[in-house]
Order: C-alpha cells, then sequence, then structure tokens
DNA sequence: TTTCCTTGCTAACGAACGTTAGGCTTAGTA
DNA sequence: TACTAAGCCTAACGTTCGTTAGCAAGGAAA
C-alpha cells in the first residue's frame, strides 16, 4: 500500500494529464488512458468514478495552487504593488513550469467540465484574475505603474504567462526562475514608469 | 441557387466554426452541428467529403489571413523595423477580431488535424512567427527596439495577442480598430527604446 | 488460517459516433 | 415536356465510446 513514490491513482492522474494536454480531453479516451497505463480500461474504475473526474481533479488542483502561490507572493501588505505584482507574476510562471502539463489542461479543457463545476471553475478565474486587476490598478494609482487601462494590461499580462506551457519544456537551457524573472521583466518593464 | 447571401456551403462553414470554438472540434459530433443547421447529419455529405475537411478549411483559411495581413503590412521596405512591427500586430489584432471564431478554432484545434495536414500546419504557423522574429531582431539591431532576446519578445508578443479571442466580444465598446492601435501601443511601449 | 482490501481482468451493456446508400422532391434547363 | 442536378431525407453500417458487473489473485491484518 506505501509502496510506490507514486500511488497507482497518481500514476492514473499524472497519464491522464499528459493524455489531455497532447490529445485534448474529449479525444482522449479511456482505453487510450488504459493502455498508457499497461491496464485495461475497466481497471480504471477501481480507482475512479468516471474520467470527468480526472479532468475536475486536475482543474482544481491547478486552481489551488495559482491561489496559494498568489496569496503568499502578495502578503505583505506594507511592500509597494510594483514588487508585489512581479512576485505575483514570478509565482505565475513558477506553477506553470513545474507543473506544466496540467497546466495546459487548466487552460485549455475547462470548458469539458459539466455544470455546475464548469461554472464555479469561471468563477475561481475570474476572482484570480481580478487579484492581477487590482494589483495593476493600485500600482498605477500610487504612479508606480504606467498602466491607463489596468483591465486591459491585465488580460494582456496573464495572456503571455498563460502561453508559457505551449513552448517551455522541462529540459531548456533556461531555468524555471530565469524564466520567471525575465517574464515579469520583460512585461513590467513595458508597464513601469520611465526612469524607473 | 443564387439565392441566399451565403451559399449552404459557407452556412455549414460557419455554423461549424462556431461550434469547434466553444464546444471544441472533438466533442462536436455531426449530428449537433446538423441540427444547428437545421438538416440531418446524412444531409451535411452532400456538401462536405468529412468532418475533418471542415476543421482544414477553417485552418488554412485563417493561415492564409494572417499570411496576407502580414505581407500586406510589412511591404514597405523603406520603413523602419518598428513602424513595420506595428502595423504586423495591428494585421494580426485585425484579422483576429473580424473573424474572431476561426481565429479562436485556428489558435485551439489544430491539433485534430490528422497528418500530414497536421505537420503542414505547424510549418505554417513556424513561417508566421519567424516573420515577427525577424522584424524584432532587425528593430533592435538598428536600435529602435529594447529587445535582448527577440525570440522571446516575439512569443511574449504573440501571445498576448492571441489571447484576444478569448475576451473579444464583437458588440464591445471598443472598435476593431481602436482594439488593435491600443494592444500595439501597450505591447509596443515596453519594447520601444526609451525617450522616444 | 481466515478475512479483507486492493488491484486488476474479461465480457458486455447501451449509446453515440462518422459515414454511406438509396430514394424523394424541387427548381432550372433544354 | 423531359432531363438534370441540388438538396435533403430515412435507415442503417460498423466502430468506438464511457461505464458496469462479476470474478480472481495477492498481500496485509486479525
Amino acid at each position: 500500500m506505501e509502496t510506490a513514490l507514486l500511488s497507482r491513482k497518481d500514476q492514473i492522474d499524472q497519464t491522464a494529464t499528459a493524455l489531455f494536454r497532447t490529445r485534448g480531453f474529449a479525444a482522449t479516451s479511456m482505453r487510450e488512458l488504459a493502455s498508457a497505463l499497461g491496464m485495461e480500461a475497466g481497471s480504471i474504475y477501481s480507482h475512479i468514478r468516471s474520467k470527468e473526474e480526472l479532468l475536475h481533479r486536475i482543474c482544481f488542483r491547478l486552481a489551488d495552487e495559482f491561489f496559494a502561490g498568489f496569496d503568499e507572493a502578495t502578503a505583505d501588505d506594507a511592500l509597494p504593488a510594483a514588487p508585489r505584482l512581479r512576485r505575483a507574476v514570478e509565482s505565475h510562471v513558477r506553477v506553470l513550469t513545474t507543473d506544466s502539463a496540467a497546466s495546459a489542461v487548466f487552460l485549455h479543457e475547462w470548458r469539458h467540465l459539466s455544470e455546475p463545476a464548469r461554472t464555479e471553475f469561471l468563477a475561481l478565474r475570474e476572482q484570480y484574475e481580478a487579484g492581477f486587476r487590482k494589483l495593476i490598478a493600485q500600482g498605477a494609482a500610487a504612479g508606480e505603474l504606467y498602466a491607463p487601462d489596468p483591465a486591459f494590461a491585465a488580460l494582456t499580462l496573464l495572456a503571455s504567462l498563460n502561453w508559457l506551457p505551449n513552448w517551455y519544456r522541462p529540459g531548456g537551457s533556461l531555468s524555471t526562475a530565469d524564466i520567471a524573472h525575465r517574464l515579469a521583466n520583460q512585461l513590467l518593464f513595458g508597464l513601469e514608469v520611465r526612469g524607473n
């Protein structure tokens, strides 16, 4: 029972994540998933209740990670908005890179959740984005950031970050921290007030 | 035969585009598509050869539009790289907004193309992105742009733009030209050399 | 040793899938 | 008037889908 590094259930989650990422949720069959795990399709149901449960777990676990990272990164109220935003960006990138397959599923496959999970998911997503909007708006109000339209800026910022799982490959020359720092630099440079 | 504004085949393309966008290609059945068109599933095959042909047409038509827009926007060799890049960005945004459903399909559903179409598609995509990379690199070499890593900058730039179909809705307060101009401003501001 | 829980198997279920064949209706053309 | 072609129908094909039932092997716990 306490044998492997990964429990069988975790192996299933992980393999499902990889398949959902490359093939898409709808185009991945339980038989494909079973085959990748070296077992039969029916056997998977000793571990899970349904195919959608797999997707549900992936999406909401990632949501948790994004929130936890954001909260930790922005916890210090004494800090100005700009560095807090920078830390939030770095946290976001860290989640994207350390769990890039799950992130890709999180970003692309959530629409295959059925109600009410889908609505719940979208609410979380909106709440998360609102965190960035608020930070940018604070920074703009304090004159730390140049962002005439905080909502627009937040959208663009997250868009750039969320493209990362599309090209990032774990074996690359840049470390996760490098990428995070670099992306934050490039994006915030355009936002920060000139002469800073 | 010359009756409608849209031929029946074009109506099918258009409805398929909308469904592929919201439901995804794999999760959209021919019976769903037929029902949305007010006909039966089998009848569609009087107009098309296969479901994948629909996806193929959408993806490659959009590729044509992106290329045509880019070529026109950057045709003037006498212009410096920075304004040519700006025009390319505006062209990209124009395609994304005037055909946002098809763009979303183009961006998300291409992986359901089977070989060799899939490889062909990816080659086109790479070629298109190379155009942006080259423009940014030229601008950086000439000192017009601040981009220590042109590939990185191109990736980030297109990422921000390609997120557009996720939030843009045709009835919004901003015109297509407004959005194009605004996005180009926001993105290039971070790229352009300070004091310009 | 007995009991149980985990893990997996085989076989099958009903449903939905993409696609095809063949026929009917209608409108335009000769 | 006869012919043709488009457009759509119904019915069905073979396949694959997610999922379930029932059973067997193996190790842990009693």
